[in-house]
RNA sequence: GGGCCUGUAGCUCAACGGUCAGAGCAGAGCGCUCAUAACGCUUUGGUUGGGGGUUCAAAUCCCUCCGGGCCUACCA
């Protein structure tokens, strides 16, 4: 049994997330993580909020709340959409969490200590109206490159010209529109991950096996002009991590909190200790998967993230963890793999929270269960490039592929045995040739998808859990029962038999991505042994002739032209 | 501007130097009647964006041109 640890990027706190954020971390590594425990390895599946920075203090202010009531409950509006997904973390936590807070001032610390932190001041936009010192993009004003009147201070939109917020001309705070700003000098803490740099590309050279996209992304931050640049960690704002060094004062750092991208991936750790507060265990329970030196040797850990996330995961982060250890005392997990992905587009365009175009998870679970969503999500998930979302493709996926492949074979056999023999499964006759065949077949297939779901080609392994469903539809074609029944009643027995243990075999494999529709089907077999099949000729033996059955309800319901024209002109944006 | 990815059947994708370039959907025909008018079988359809090169052999490697996308470091 082999031990994984499983995280995915955490969602940020300003709002419900749209469909695009679902499928590029927290679906795949929910799909990932029920695989593996599935087989009966032991995985610890980790996500959070990640509550910090500018935009949750405005998100807070607009909603007119605190910003921690703010983000309590929005914490908890996330946490049930998670649950109406069914994504199945062993913790959902907050990176404002109180572990949190110490953990991070404890690897500060430590970098402090390890000689990679390095106190910069610089100048920065101040906003007398607003009481705050502005990012620059949230600094607006009149392009001096081409005269666009909406130019953000890090670029403008129109020309696509980096700039600084001082280039702009008659500059205005984008959140009060006050033009009573000026520079102010201020000091920061900045980690000298340049320092770092030889490492860190020692490190992802070894990852031969990671997707392009990581390494190339990683590559080129390490390379771009004059190579990796050190990083700001520390922000003038109220919310957040107060700096410390470790627990106690950090010299001309009061009234500064670190920045959201140190705290946040620091909080994978400190969510797992969450975990732990949570069920009543001692520190032991999450060391063990997080420190080399107690009893973290044996995990491989597996990040699931989008492809913006990359540079923080591949490169920042790392340096906090390798920094971290810079006398050995700390050797804290580096992650083993990075699964990260492109975007989901919404109808050729992208999907956006302002101007309210695409489809966010609450309304998804409004309008179709979550196993349909999981479904065309994850058939469709942008692994080689961006994908596109249409209603049209999404009625498509859920129509054939569930409705029609594996929700019609599963009433077609227990409608058949019903009806023949009654809500017991069939004794008589015995498994022959044919059986042989398809048993083969289904080895050849079960292979495949393993194959798939171990290397996470998410989309290939849909691909192969459909072609078993596929496989079940040829046997009946093939094996006739309804014919057989007429001449050799106990022939029929036998393949309504095995038809029945073909969908206790698909309920178990097809449970990471469709966990409702597997429960449902195992229900309506009484809850059989649920295990990952060993040899397929033994597992297809499980349900035995007298064993009860019930006719479950239709699985899934097409969706009707009716329905998705309807659904076009409602998404159809402002 | 620079970097990376990408262009394969009407659509969405696979094939990672080696048998006639494959699959799902869509289209056509046939079969079955257990089933959500579901399922199965057969079949139409491609000068692999254009051009050039390397090789016994190229969708695959190199060059070039054309098209699409992403990233470019203080939003997260």
């Amino acid at each position: 049994m082999a031990r994984i640890l499983v995280t995915s990027a955490l969602p940020y706190i300003n709002g419900v997330k749209h469909l695009g954020n679902l499928v590029g971390s927290q679906l795949p590594a929910d799909v990932y993580a029920r695989y593996m425990r599935g087989r009966g390895h032991e995985v610890m599946f980790i996500c959070a909020t990640d509550e910090h920075g500018t935009p949750a203090e405005l998100a807070a202010a607009k909603a007119g709340e605190p910003v921690a009531d703010y983000c309590a409950r929005m914490w908890q509006v996330q946490k049930d959409l998670a649950d109406g997904f069914r994504l199945s973390f062993d913790h959902f936590g907050r990176s404002s969490s109180a572990r949190n807070h110490r953990l991070t001032q404890h690897m500060a610390g430590r970098l402090a200590d390890a000689g990679l932190i390095e106190e910069v001041s610089e100048r920065q936009v101040y906003s007398i109206d607003d009481g705050r010192f502005l990012p620059d993009r949230y600094i607006e004003g009149t392009c001096p490159n081409c005269g666009y009147p909406r130019a953000r201070g890090d670029q403008c939109e129109n020309c696509t010209k980096q700039l600084d917020p001082t280039d702009l001309i008659e500059p205005r705070s984008a959140i009060s529109g006050s033009t009573n700003l000026e520079v102010r000098e201020t000091k920061h803490l900045y980690l000298r991950q340049s320092l770092l740099r030889d490492r860190l590309r020692e490190w992802i050279d070894s990852k031969t096996d990671w997707p392009v996209l990581t390494t190339s992304i990683a590559h080129k931050w390490l390379d771009d002009g004059e190579g990796l640049q050190d990083r700001g960690i520390t922000r003038d704002l109220d919310w957040g991590i107060p700096v410390k060094r470790g627990n106690v004062i950090w010299p001309g750092m009061a009234d500064k909190v670190f920045y959201v991208w140190f705290d946040a991936p620091i909080e994978y750790i400190a969510a797992t200790a969450e975990w732990a507060d949570a069920n009543g265990l001692d520190d032991e329970a999450w060391e063990r998967w997080w420190r080399e030196d107690l009893g973290a040797e044996d995990v491989r850990y597996v990040e699931f993230m989008g492809k913006d996330n990359v540079p923080f995961h591949t490169l920042s982060f790392p340096a906090t963890i390798l920094g971290a250890n810079y006398d050995g005392a700390e050797p804290w997990k580096l992650v083993d793999y990075i699964k990260s992905f492109n975007y989901l587009n919404y109808d050729g365009g992208k999907f956006s929270t302002s101007q309210g175009r695409g489809i966010f998870m609450d309304q998804a679970l409004d309008i179709f269960p979550s196993d349909y969503w999981r479904w065309w999500l994850m058939s469709n998930v942008p692994e080689g490039s961006d994908a596109n979302f249409t209603w049209d493709s999404f009625q498509g996926g859920v129509n054939k592929d569930l409705a029609d492949v594996l929700g019609n074979f599963v009433s077609r056999v227990t409608k058949f045995a019903r009806s023949r023999f009654g809500e017991t499964i069939p004794a008589g006759g015995d498994y022959g040739p044919e059986e042989a065949t398809v048993v083969a077949e289904l080895a050849r297939r079960l292979a495949a998808y393993e194959a798939a779901m171990e290397a996470i080609e998410l989309r290939k392994a849909a691909q192969e859990l459909r072609g078993l469903w596929v496989t079940g539809n040829e046997y009946l074609q093939s094996a006739a029962p309804w014919a057989a029944f007429k001449t050799d009643p106990d022939r029929a027995a036998a393949i309504t038999r095995f038809a029945f243990n073909l969908i206790r075999l698909y309920a178990v494999l097809s449970r990471p991505f469709l966990p409702d529709t597997s429960e449902k089907m195992l229900a309506a077999l009484f809850n059989p042994d649920a295990s990952w099949p060993g040899t397929l000729a033994e597992t297809l033996g499980t349900l035995a002739g007298g064993h009860p059955f019930t006719v479950p309800d239709v699985l899934f319901a097409k969706v009707e032209d009716a329905r998705r024209e309807e659904l076009e002109a409602r998404f159809a944006g402002a």
